[in-house]
DNA sequence: CTCCAGGGGGCCA
DNA sequence: TGGCCCCATGGA
């Protein structure tokens, strides 16, 4: 069996040649995507759906107002997506951090020298959730190393990515990658990942299955 | 019925 | 550091 030998960027063509433009993170606002990122560990989309429909209900998803709600109250509303005790107060260490920030994220992103270490410091935010935040709140072009993109790059690559960070040091986004193109990678792989790489699915009649990374 | 999804943190060796 | 366990709901 031989193998195209491709570098990043066209992995990325390849894909979006293949399966077009996923639309990912699907949001009206920052404060929106924030909520969804927390809203979204380990749980699936579509009960995070039924936590930001009520959510926007009693707070339009404004800040001041998810603040001002009891702890009751948020959990109420987040309820649907699971793990409500953690998310709950995720969400308010992020929103108290937030408006701290005077909540103006592009300053955010330009004043802060390393705002994913500042990120990784609000509990309840870890090393993915911090990354999608930067992907598509803080518009930094970063690589999502999260579990579908670590089964895909273990095998089309000669690596066994294990965790979270392995995968983090050894891949990052070419600078041929703009912001959009790396916001909709992420939703690739993992739309990829949905199709092809679940325990039932069969990688070997993917488009990828006969793709090495260089 | 079981399984697990667009993770994170605490604990322990 | 690395492995294990817990957190919780709802759809398949």
């Amino acid at each position: 069996m031989t193998h195209k030998k491709v570098t990043l960027y066209e992995l990325y063509q390849i894909m979006f040649q293949e399966m077009g433009p996923q639309g990912w993170w699907p949001a009206d606002s920052k404060e929106e995507i924030i909520l969804g990122a927390i809203l979204v560990q380990n749980t699936n989309w579509g009960n995070v759906e039924k936590s930001l429909t009520r959510l926007k209900k009693i707070t339009q998803f404004n800040v001041e107002k998810i603040l001002t709600l009891t702890p009751e109250e948020l959990i109420e509303a987040i309820k649907p997506s699971g793990f409500y005790k953690n998310k709950s107060q995720a969400i308010k260490v992020v929103f108290d951090w937030l408006q701290k920030r005077y909540v103006d994220f592009e300053k955010i992103s330009q004043e802060s020298n390393n705002l994913r270490k500042e990120l990784l410091t609000l509990h309840g935010i870890g090393e993915e959730t911090a990354d999608v935040l930067l992907l598509y709140v803080f518009d930094q072009s970063v690589f999502i190393s999260d579990s579908y993109a670590r089964r895909l790059f273990s095998k089309i690559s000669n690596n066994e990515f294990k965790n979270y960070q392995e995968m983090n040091r050894a891949v990052q986004l070419t600078n041929e990658f703009s912001l959009e193109e790396a916001q909709e990678f992420h939703g690739l792989i993992d739309e990829f990942g949905k199709q092809y790489l679940k325990e039932t699915a069969n990688f070997e009649k993917s488009f990828l299955a006969n793709i090495k990374l260089i």
